[in-house]
DNA sequence: CATCATATCCAAAGCGCTTTGAATGCATTG
DNA sequence: CAATGCATTCAAAGCGCTTTGGATATGATG
């Protein structure tokens, strides 16, 4: 059923549908109403293809997901960052695209974007330190936002990022004034951007307290839980080894965790531990008594903040680059304890007791 | 730059550089070289909107994924299955794109793709038992691939799984032939066809045993981290614990590992647990000496082949429905051993040995 | 009663592509 | 030389929608 089809049925003409469908004031609320049921009755639907020819509008966002090139990962934040996306998408009428960067030239896939109008805007992701994708993104024109911010001067393109420099120097001053010294940090690859902003939040806080960093004590690998268990046990058998660590991801935590539990180590009391948590779906981390004591920031909301900026971009293409710096929650839970010490942590003490 | 503009540069109609691109053989070498140069030059790609409009085809395939209602969580497995899919679309020219299911009425979801026209087909997600989309994706006559299958007869539409039941079976069969007889299954929600399928085979495998299943061992659940801890608690701490578990998830697993490392006791030694896993990417269970004793079917690969099945059905509409059942792999790991034994599995005092 | 404003509707053009059916140029043939 | 065949190229229609620029009817107004 397309609208000739139904204008037809109606006995009206193309436009007078397509205006009743679409809410303009030139059409009689009678004649609205019945060409609102016939719609119903009929299942129309407007062809998005011959809409987005006719309106220049594709109505649509992508969202180019980077494969990371290693072993073909992809980072579950995606789905739930998407799974917010989508929830603004779904409310003003946009679908969504997605393209698996990776397999084909990262350049065409933009560029493909662009030249073929598929979609109205971009949301960018994973954002590296040195990031080609900066000046190509400015060349072809296409509203974008980043999550997450390039490398360099970031005054020029719209991005929402949490402030993760500030979020990990709060951080290892809070271990700091546990009395740890030595803070060992399993980051994520620091040639992406958030990783090297964490890593500077680190090195900051140290500096600070007049501590130099230690390469030694310092990892930027991908942030499985795998990685975070080997990385650890690496740390743990040095003989000198950290009293407490830092990781960039719950799941980085989890594999900690593991490390610690198999050398008959317990969080919080033996070794602490902060992590970052993206809040994925599927790992959470408690409320009442959180297991780990972490800097939280929803990427899921992320998502949803991040579609609703596109969305105003779209709308009003002239305007001011939009930033949003998102402040990560700190969270103190089971994971962290002063240094050296056996049963000072009362949230600890507490669960243990209740047993 | 569009086909009109391309054509006037070249002095040629828009009938011969269309013929040009698109690789029709009524235009000389001489020419198609001469437009496909100033095709590159100009950056010059065909409009999505209008091509699908004169073709007919949108060249886009539709995922919807679904958002679990409980908690609005989103599977990690999507993740990896899409990358997978969209390795295959990549390569045959299909942009994807993607529908949260869970904010809309999810059977407008479908009747909106099929009516806007904006997709050649759809991947069905997560199929359950009772699903009121497979009525409907008949009715809509779009074609549609399902990852799973329904409950009920499966003949009549596209699908790909894996012998969930099958598997099932062989985990609990080597379990018992281990001398376990107390084996409690941490399912997913059995609402969904998998998990119950899953429940089948353990059901069967014991069955065959004669032994009765015991309801108290057989949980059905979202399958987080979170939940495997939980659970598995709930069962350490019985009267009548079992010695074995299986889980439908590595992510569930992980969480089960550590709820018996809170209590004292080591899997593959005090308790045995076989785990289904997807092979996601930031999961790995190891290759040369695996943590879990697993099913494995790695769920990227899944969704490739349904993508190509997907593909090949849109290019023959009239085929008869095809089908994919893909067995997984038992793999033997550090998580399993005979039943009060203390040191029999071989794989692990070897590693314990190497320390 | 002629005029005008308003409300309601419509025919047709246009979005950028593919594709049908025809035209053109050129070499070959009887 | 006219006729034929072949290789190229083209004009124009059409995909399903929006939107421009009227057209028509109705009622109010001077």
């Amino acid at each position: 059923m397309n609208l000739r089809e139904l204008s037809k049925v109606l006995g009206l003409s193309q436009t007078t549908v397509s205006r009743a469908l679409n809410g303009y004031p030139e059409v009689s609320e009678a004649t609205r109403q019945r060409v609102a049921a016939a719609a119903r009755l009929h299942n129309y639907r407007p062809n998005t293809r011959a809409k987005g020819l006719a309106t220049g509008r594709a109505m649509a966002i992508a969202h180019v997901i980077p494969v990371s090139s290693h072993h073909e990962m992809v980072n579950p934040v995606f789905a739930d960052f998407i799974a917010g996306a989508g929830e603004t998408y779904a409310a003003h009428g946009y679908d969504m695209m997605l393209s698996m960067a990776g397999h084909r030239k990262e350049e065409n896939i933009y560029r493909d974007l662009a030249a073929r109008r598929s979609v109205d805007g971009i949301i960018v992701h994973a954002p590296r330190l040195d990031d080609s994708r900066q000046a190509l993104l400015q060349e072809i024109g296409l509203p974008f936002v980043v999550h997450g911010r390039f490398g360099g001067d970031t005054s020029g393109y719209n991005w929402l990022d949490m402030n993760n420099r500030r979020a990990f120097a709060r951080a290892t001053s809070f271990l700091l004034d546990l009395g740890h010294r030595r803070i060992g940090l399993i980051n994520g690859l620091e040639s992406m951007d958030f990783a090297a902003r964490r890593r500077d939040g680190y090195c900051e806080a140290l500096a600070i307290r007049g501590i130099a960093p230690a390469p030694e004590l310092m990892i930027s690998d991908e942030m499985t839980e795998h990685q975070g268990h080997g990385h650890c046990l690496t740390l743990l058998d040095r003989d000198d080894p950290p009293t407490a660590l830092l990781t960039s991801s719950l799941i980085t935590a989890m594999g900690v965790r593991r490390a610690c539990n198999e050398r008959g180590m317990t969080l919080g009391r033996d070794i602490s531990l902060i992590t970052h948590d993206d809040e994925l779906s599927y790992f959470h981390n408690g409320r009442a008594e959180p297991d780990f004591t972490s800097l939280r920031s929803p990427v899921r909301d992320h998502g949803r903040r991040a579609a609703a900026m596109l969305l105003r971009v779209i709308g009003d293409p002239g305007c001011a680059p939009l930033h949003e710096l998102l402040e990560a929650d700190f969270n103190v839970g089971l994971s962290t304890g002063p240094v050296a010490a056996t049963r000072s942590n009362p949230l600890r003490d507490a669960r243990h007791a209740s047993k």
